[in-house]
DNA sequence: CGGGATCCGGCTTGATACTG
DNA sequence: CAGTATCAAGCCGGATCCCG
């Protein structure tokens, strides 16, 4: 991993934004890309540009609604780009910016990783699920 | 992009678990840490151990009950230790396993890359709000 | 095709009260 | 202190209809 300008010296800078904190306006956009559809929205648009439809096939699951949502609520905090074409029939295109880029690579880091450590977590809830039929 | 590190011995096949897939247990996994309560309340524990009560007052805004409830899907999934001693009054503490440290850490790589993009986003909301008031 | 508007059921959330 | 039980409200998300 790059490192940035941060010296990494003792605890943490102290950062205007605070997620932790209930106003902070970071944790509004937090939630929209970790919220149910972002992050896998932005998961998918990380492979490249798409359009509205083929977005919705790739995110299994999602609704019209759900998508479009998702994707004002990622354009309004400058993560998505939208391109549309008056044509008929219209065709749009959906890309990350390169902000969106950046969060969408620690977004797929952790997933990824959760990906791979998901038998770690099926052990752990058999044994849960266990201990507590037992009891 | 970079090398698939794979452990299995069996040839390049694909991961057994896909978020993108809609009945994919991974997902479920993945809405327990980003959920709305998940993630914040990972960030707070990896700072270190912390009690009960402790984590309500470092999770900004969470009710009792889906701290509660948070922290029962954690530990089911293995991310999160509960350690209760019988005394009274009651002592219990929670700290993440090391499974829920190296997810800890990448949210909180997440986390932190988004508060220091907050003028961004927050520039872009600026923008997106005035081009559609002016229209 | 790419959405917006509307309706509506239900799951999630948050107070409150209660227990060990 | 560390939760559980209960209940009302509200937002989430799906289905449907409609428009450019």
């Amino acid at each position: 991993m790059e490192t940035p300008v941060r010296t990494e010296a003792t605890a943490d800078a102290e950062l205007p934004f605070d997620v932790f904190a209930r106003a902070c306006p970071s944790r509004e956009t937090l939630e929209h890309v970790t919220g149910r559809w972002g992050g896998l929205t932005m998961g998918a648009l990380h492979e490249g540009p798409c359009r509205f439809n083929e977005l919705r096939r790739r995110v299994d699951g999602v609704s019209e609604k759900m998508l479009s949502q998702t994707l004002q609520a990622l354009e309004r905090d400058g993560l998505v780009h939208r391109e549309a074409q008056a044509t008929n029939p219209p065709r749009v295109d959906y890309e990350l910016t390169p902000l969106g880029h950046e969060v969408a690579a620690r977004l797929l880091a952790l997933i990824h990783f959760l990906e791979e450590g998901m038998p770690q977590v099926l052990a752990a809830r058999t044994t849960y699920d266990e201990a507590r039929g037992a009891r």
